[in-house]
DNA sequence: AGCAGCGGCCTTTTT
DNA sequence: GGCCGCTGCT
């Protein structure tokens, strides 16, 4: 099919997923070169005019692809428009710059490393990397732990730094800023003398190199002709910035964003970016996509009247032509285990019905740990999942481990990796002699693994004796990090892998460690597994590659069953069925946020971005107690957004929503006391169902009566009394949730 | 140096 | 309920 764009003179070729581009869609991805800002509403193909925008560029205006520069949100979000636009243009698209705001700084930072104060094959710190070095760092100012909350003071920095604030530009407004102003400078010092810097950095870096290095900004700014930005709404100041310096002197900034799904200001993002880019970019052209393509009429009602809450947004009218489809569905559970068997007897039904299939469903929470019960259930079902975040794989203790092996004997000077890995296993190397170690290196103006190396090439020179007992002790790990250094450049990466395996006997170590429940070995294996697929690019792109995964890109599409993840890893994503579970006060809207309008606010987008991932169904759920972050049982309130939801839009009741806010004072609601009638419990009750699960030709297992059929089901009671034929014993009525019955067939 | 036992704290969300 | 850091013992 073809598709005439423009003065007819231009046509793309389109292939096989041609979806035709509405008038506005086609307003944005053909307009002439400048300023524009698209306002895209959920569903309403904001991707897709990204994705032809970049190839209008190229096949129509005959950019070369070499000169455009596209932002995604994520990993996985660039490699699929990667796709779309190579299927479109073939060789033509090749040379686009394509990738995360990180991943894009990386590939500047490394070529202009002569401008930093590390060189190109600095490492990458991840938030435990950091934890490690703030804790150090605090115990070296004789600082309590207590007072100075470590996470704390990486989130001011990581504040500052999204700021463009380096230590010296730290507001001070009292003492404690000037404490946190010194750690802010020792931290960066460490991260400097370990060759490394932080995600925050890759930005700020890049950011300052553009503002401050006229000669570097001119060469990109001058590359780039062509900038696209994705999620605009979620840019922190150091990514606006950036795309400034970038995009000031030509103006073909092209940005999509959708100010209501703006759900990461806790990380400095900004959606008053886009009326920033309103004012620095003046004449720009502004279009509003408002047709949805995704949902049905009703949950983009539904939606609507949860975010239409919200002040001080521009409305939209989304509108769809997709039908009024079915009410959402509302579901008060008992408990949380209640919850959790509930989502998965819908799916399970369904998929037994043929109804629906396994990757139909999405299931979505406010927090990682509340995939667990899930995850359970789904285990006792016997039924699949794909878990997105939470668990990472790259989180793992033994990936860790190896990970910081090799990224020390790529980079001697991580210090962190440094102390994680030198007494692994353990080899007589304590807290003792790390500090000897640390100290030693101070004095020599040297990193820790640069002396080790000294130490080795020095064997049995008077630089040895001076240190004694010491040198004696970290020789034979000096010795092993030699050996791989020199191997680094001759072997393949699994071989230098395996070499680091068979040098530490770390298969021994983690078969030692491992419990019953995990296989920390496997892991190391697939993390082998995954070395394999680098062993072209090389270690430096093999770590990068791990530092920079986002949790969507861990798990692979090809798994056909239903996915749990986070509502924030939602975004951008879409399924047939949609489950938000936890509409609980202090889950969603979470604890945290209750005490700040503006973060209540968000809370509040974040359910609407959940919602609005819906194409067909969406269940919404709640539990009247679940599990405290504690342990022990709590009595819920229902979520306030429940509450904006009509209810010609939705089907079930939640209870008590109409004394909602009596005698609840929720602001001073603290975990532990509780204030529902009931007092705790530290053993969840059977789950009751409400909804039959019975019925007539049922196969099902009794744990006494063995295996029976089903001859008739009804609910009384808010239980369900199910009369089953069991062989030899003829007909028995039982109580439903009394009884333990399993389904085995439908 | 390493280990076991205890007490305090906690978890929001992610590149 | 689980992690982490501290302590005190071997």
């Amino acid at each position: 099919m073809t598709l005439i764009i423009g003065k007819g003179r231009i046509f793309f070729i389109m292939s096989d997923f041609l979806i035709e581009l509405n008038p506005q869609q086609q307003k944005a991805v053909a307009a002439p070169p400048g300023p524009m800002l698209v306002l895209a509403g959920p569903g309403s193909g904001k991707t897709r005019v990204l994705t032809y925008r970049v190839a209008y560029l190229i096949a129509a205006l005959e950019v070369p692809a070499y000169q455009i520069m596209a932002v995604t949100f994520t990993n996985k979000a660039a490699r699929e428009m990667g796709h779309r636009v190579q299927s479109l243009l073939q060789e033509k698209a090749e040379g686009l710059w394509l990738g995360t705001f990180h991943a894009i700084c990386g590939r500047i930072l490394r070529r202009e490393a002569a401008h930093l104060p590390v060189d190109s094959n600095f490492v990458i710190f991840d938030e435990d990397d950091q934890l490690t070095l703030m804790k150090r760092v605090i115990k070296e100012h004789k600082l309590n732990e207590k007072d100075f909350n470590p996470r704390q003071v990486l989130a001011k920095i990581s504040n500052a730094k999204n700021d463009l604030q380096m230590p010296a530009d730290y507001p001070l407004l009292n003492h404690r800023d000037e404490v946190i102003q010194s750690l802010y400078t020792a931290y960066q010092a460490y991260l400097v003398a370990s060759n490394a810097m932080d995600f925050d950095d890759m930005l700020l870096y890049t950011a300052h190199l553009l503002r401050n290095q006229a000669s570097i900004q001119q060469k990109y700014a001058h590359r780039f002709k062509h900038i696209l930005v994705d999620e605009f709404q979620d840019t922190n100041q150091a990514q606006y910035n950036l795309l400034f310096h970038l995009a000031a002197h030509h103006r073909n900034l092209f940005v999509v964003g959708d100010e209501d799904q703006s759900i990461y200001r806790w990380r400095g993002a900004d959606y008053k970016n886009v009326k920033r880019f309103e004012a620095d970019f003046t004449n720009h052209e502004k279009i509003l996509l408002e047709q949805n393509y995704r949902s049905t009429q009703t949950i983009l009602d539904s939606a609507l009247s949860v975010i239409n809450e919200n002040e001080h947004r521009t409305e939209k009218v989304l509108f769809t032509e997709r039908g009024k489809g079915e009410p959402v569905i509302v579901y008060e559970a008992t408990d949380d285990h209640d919850e959790a068997a509930y989502v998965v007897d819908i799916i399970a039904r369904q998929l037994a019905q043929e109804k629906a299939k396994e990757s139909d469903f999405a299931i979505m929470y406010r927090t990682n740990a509340q995939s667990r019960l899930l995850e359970e259930a789904f285990r006792r079902a016997n039924l699949n999942y794909r878990l997105i975040g939470a668990q990472r794989f790259y989180g793992r203790r033994e990936v860790k481990d190896m990970i910081a092996f090799l990224r020390l004997i790529y980079n001697p000077k991580d210090e962190v990796s440094l102390s994680r890995v030198i007494n692994l296993p353990p080899r007589g190397i304590g807290a003792v002699t790390l500090q000897r170690l640390q100290a030693i290196a101070q004095q020599a103006d040297m990193s820790s693994g640069e002396v080790l190396l000294a130490l080795n090439a020095a064997h049995g020179s008077a630089f040895m004796s001076d240190l004694g007992a010491t040198a004696a002790r970290l020789l034979p790990f000096s010795k092993l990090l030699t050996s791989w250094r020199f191997n680094l450049d001759l072997v393949s990466l699994t071989d230098l892998f395996d070499q680091v395996l068979l040098d530490t006997d770390y298969e021994a170590y983690v078969k030692a460690e491992s419990d019953a429940l995990q296989d920390r070995w496997a892991n190391v294996l697939e993390l082998r597994a995954v070395l394999l697929e680098y062993e072209e690019v090389g270690l430096a792109a093999f770590l990068e590659a791990m530092a920079l995964v986002a949790d969507q890109d861990t798990l692979p599409d090809t798994i056909d069953a239903p996915t749990m993840l986070t509502l924030h890893a939602a975004k951008g994503l879409e399924f047939q069925q949609v489950f938000i579970i936890g509409l609980d006060e202090h889950y969603l809207p979470h604890s945290r946020s209750l005490h700040e309008p503006e973060e209540l606010a968000e809370e509040r987008r974040l359910f609407y971005v959940g919602m609005t991932r819906a194409k067909e169904r969406l269940y919404l759920t709640r539990a009247q107690r679940r599990r405290s972050p504690y342990g022990s049982y709590e009595t819920m309130l229902p979520s306030r957004f429940l509450m904006d939801l009509p209810e010609s839009l939705t089907r079930g009741r939640i209870s008590r929503m109409d004394s909602w806010h009596e005698n609840f004072d929720i602001q001073q609601f603290q975990w532990g006391q509780s204030y529902g009638s009931k007092a705790k419990s530290t053993a969840p009750k059977p789950p009751k169902r409400r909804e039959q699960r019975f019925f007539p030709e049922m196969h099902v297992q009794h744990p006494v009566y063995g295996e029976g059929v089903v001859q008739n089901s009804r609910l009384e009671f808010g239980d369900e009394t199910v009369e089953v034929y069991f062989d030899g014993l003829g007909l028995k009525a039982l109580v439903a949730s009394m009884s333990r019955l399993e389904i085995l067939e439908e």
